[in-house]
Parts: structure tokens; sequence; C-alpha cells
DNA sequence: AATATTTATTAGGCGAACCTAACTTATTAT
DNA sequence: ATAATAAGTTAGGTTCGCCTAATAAATATT
């Protein structure tokens, strides 16, 4: 019933899945998994191959990469049991937002249903973790997207800024001059409706930015 | 400066280790090591070769396995890291005494300095393991066994079982009928001069036992 | 000392996952 | 429609860790 799988195939559905549903009309090539894995398109070939003949990814030759549901079950638990790990080495073992991943990718392969099981309860079945992304629960389900972007923090309520888009140099400039990092406290005094504006209170500051400028900030709510 | 190995290498080391610890003239033989790993003797042969061109085991051809400080110093940190993993699945996750190690097994590959320093300090710098084994420090120092038999406990001190000693199964049959198990809290009341026996109080009940069952019986002292 | 036995090593192969280089099929542009 | 480009596949080769079978060295026995 339970399918072992190597750390390696594992690696592949996650990046797979991460690609299918972004692209969503969930579908996927070979080379852009190549790209994302860092590997030949030649490597991501033969490990198709095997991932088919075990029923997790359904493609026909030359056709478009596309997961079987049981390939994505298995794909969103691998999310889960990162995003655990993200939200436990961030709360307790004192790693900050931009180092947790390295060592989540890691223990995402431990294979102990127990362990997760365990985990989760420990954390008090967190909905998000350290990055506001949310965590599937035991049964795959996403509940609702707990990342928002500063745009949609209602007025008089604080958020903690979880990351910015990638945009230009001008954008991150104006972010860094605003006093804006990783785990800033943000809290949004008014929105004017003139022209859609957001007075923002940032520590001790007042400061009064564009709704396009709050639309790449992406923050979590405070709770 | 920071050599990085392979799950397997690592594997090798730990049981290196042990074997040549036991051996107490640190050396160990091919086959013991194949034995122990459940290998071939040629496939130690081949890993053995890697590990000394590492300077991480030092013999010679045909001679015996001896490992250098450097390699004592990783198996003893991989020691320390199953060690720890063991106990924050038993005290934090619920894990009971015989789950643990599977799940260390895997645990104590993963690859992060700052993880295992937090976790250490998370549990408080634990000095011993659910099974009342010792936790070396970062350093590779053990500080001294904390893991005794009940004949070592003092009158009026209570402890809690570890382990037993593999024994007879007249050993194991007294064993449970005194109600003794994994866990069972055990309060020494009295050591009678006569006969170097025992008083001991498990739950409600009085029970005498004599020295050589009291030596069998491996215990952890109640902090 | 000569032989037998145990222990260590080498030789040759297999599977997983990677690579590069060459090829085929599909898509896009002229 | 045909040629050029992009995308997917195959072939052949590498490394790592494993195996079995055969050999060489060390140790024990007669």
């Amino acid at each position: 019933m339970d399918i072992v799988l190597s750390k390696n195939e594992e690696d592949y559905l996650k990046a797979l899945f991460q690609i299918t549903v972004e692209s969503n009309m969930g579908v996927a090539g070979t080379n852009q998994l190549a790209l994302n894995l860092c590997v030949s398109p030649a490597s991501v070939n033969g490990m198709i191959k095997k991932l088919r003949s075990k029923k997790l990814v359904k493609s026909e030759r030359y056709g478009k990469l596309e997961m079987t549901s049981q390939g994505k079950t298995i794909a969103i638990q691998l999310v889960r049991k990162h995003r655990l790990w993200e939200t436990f080495l961030y709360q307790y073992l004192d790693f900050s937002w931009d180092e947790v991943h390295e060592v989540a990718e890691q223990l995402e392969h431990i294979k102990s249903d127990k362990l997760i099981k365990q985990l989760n309860s420990f954390l008090g079945n967190p909905d998000s973790d350290p990055h506001g992304d949310p965590i599937p629960d035991e049964t795959g389900n996403f509940s609702k997207k707990s990342k928002k972007n500063l745009a949609q923090i209602e007025e008089g309520k604080s958020c903690t800024v979880v990351s910015v888009k990638d945009a230009s140099v001008a954008f991150l400039q104006m972010v860094s001059k605003l006093g804006i990092g990783l785990q800033t406290e943000i809290m949004v005094k008014n929105h004017h409706e003139f022209d859609a504006s957001r007075t923002l209170l940032i520590g001790e500051q007042e400061h009064q930015v564009s709704l396009k400028f709050a639309e790449n900030v992406f923050v979590k709510e405070r709770v």
C-alpha cells in the first residue's frame, strides 16, 4: 500500500507538482523540469519513465507531463512535511526566515508517518509556514491561502513581511529605504479613497505608499 | 574544512566506531564490520579503501581496521546527533522507547550544524538519551555514563527502567512477573547487608530481589 | 615445516542517477 | 510547403554502492 520512493523520485514529484500547479493547465515540459532541477533533459526523461511505470505521472511519448492523482497526493504530502519542518525550525530552533528552507529540504525526506503526525500536533496544527504559505492537512487540503499582499490588509490591522515580489531594482531600493525587510512589522493605518494609497506605520515612522507598491509586498496577518 | 560524507560513509564510520570501541583494542576486522552492516566483505573493503583515502580510517593492507582521530570525531558527532534526536522524539513527540531508534537513524544524517546546536539547547543540553546512554558534547566528550544498573542505585532513590540485559528466558519471565517493563519506575527501599539483596517498590507493591537480578536491569536515575 | 582454515582483497557485474552527444518529433516562421 | 528551431528521446559513458566468485595473505593446526 505504502509506496516507498527514493529521495530523488520525491524531488522530481515535488518539482513537477510545483511547475504543473503554476502553469495552471496542470502540465509541464521535460526541459522545464530539467531546468528546475538543474539536471539534463535526458535525466528527466529517464526518471519520468520510471514515475510513469509507477503510475505517478501520466503522459504519452512526446506529450506534456501530467501527474496522476496519486502522484499529486504524494507531492502535497511532501509540501506538508516541508512546511511543517520550516515552522518547527522557525518557531523552536531559532532559525531565521531564510535559513529554514535548506534544512527543511532534507528533513522532508524522513520516512515516518508518526513523526509528521506528532510534529503537526506539537506545532498546534499550524495552517501556514513562516513564509505565510499554507500547510495542507493530512488529507491534502489547503485551507485558504494565508499569504496576502499588503494591499489586502484592512485598516487598523498589523502584519509581518514575509517576502517581496521579484521586481525592479527601483522597487527593491524603495523597499529598503522604507526600512522594510523580512519580518518587519507593518501596521496599516489608513486606506485613502482618492488614490487607494496607504498610510503605514513602520516602527515609529509613518509612510505613505501607493497601491501598486503595496501589492508587491507579501505579508502574513498577525494572529 | 568541513568534509561532506555520504549517508553510507557515515554509516560505515558509525558502525566501525561502535565495533572498535567494544573490542577495547580499538580495532576491528573486515568481516566483522560486514556482518554488522549486513553487507558483503567485498563491499566493506571498497568502502574502507575510500575512507582510508579520506584519512578517516588508518590501516594497512591485510591489517586490522583502526580509525583516525578525525574519523572518531565524526563518528562521535553522529552518535551525538542520533541521541539528541532520540531525546527529542521521546520527550516532545510522544515516541516510545522502542520507536525512537529507527527514525533517529534517518535524522542523524541531516546536515546542518546550526540544527544540532539549536536542538541541543532546545532540549536543555541533555546528557543522556531515553535509553540512558550518554550524549557526547560538541567537543566529543562523554561526561559520565548515566546508564546504571539497578544494583548501583542508592537506598531511597528512584529510577526508570531503560533496558534489560539479554539473558535467559527465566530472567525475562521473572522480570515480567515483577511487573517490570521499559519505563517502569522503581524505588529502591533498602539494601540488605546480609545477601546484598534489595527491596524495591514497584507501583504499590514491594518486592525482594537478588543482587544478581538487580545487576541485569538497566535504569536511568530520576533527576 | 606443511597443510588447512580463516580473513582480506581483487575482478567483474548490476542498478540508480547523473552526464554529453546525437537523434527524432513537434512547432513555428518564411 | 518547406526550412529552421525547439522540445523530447535514445545511446553510450561515469560514479557510487552493492553483489558473487575467485584469489592472496595471515593465522592455526597437525
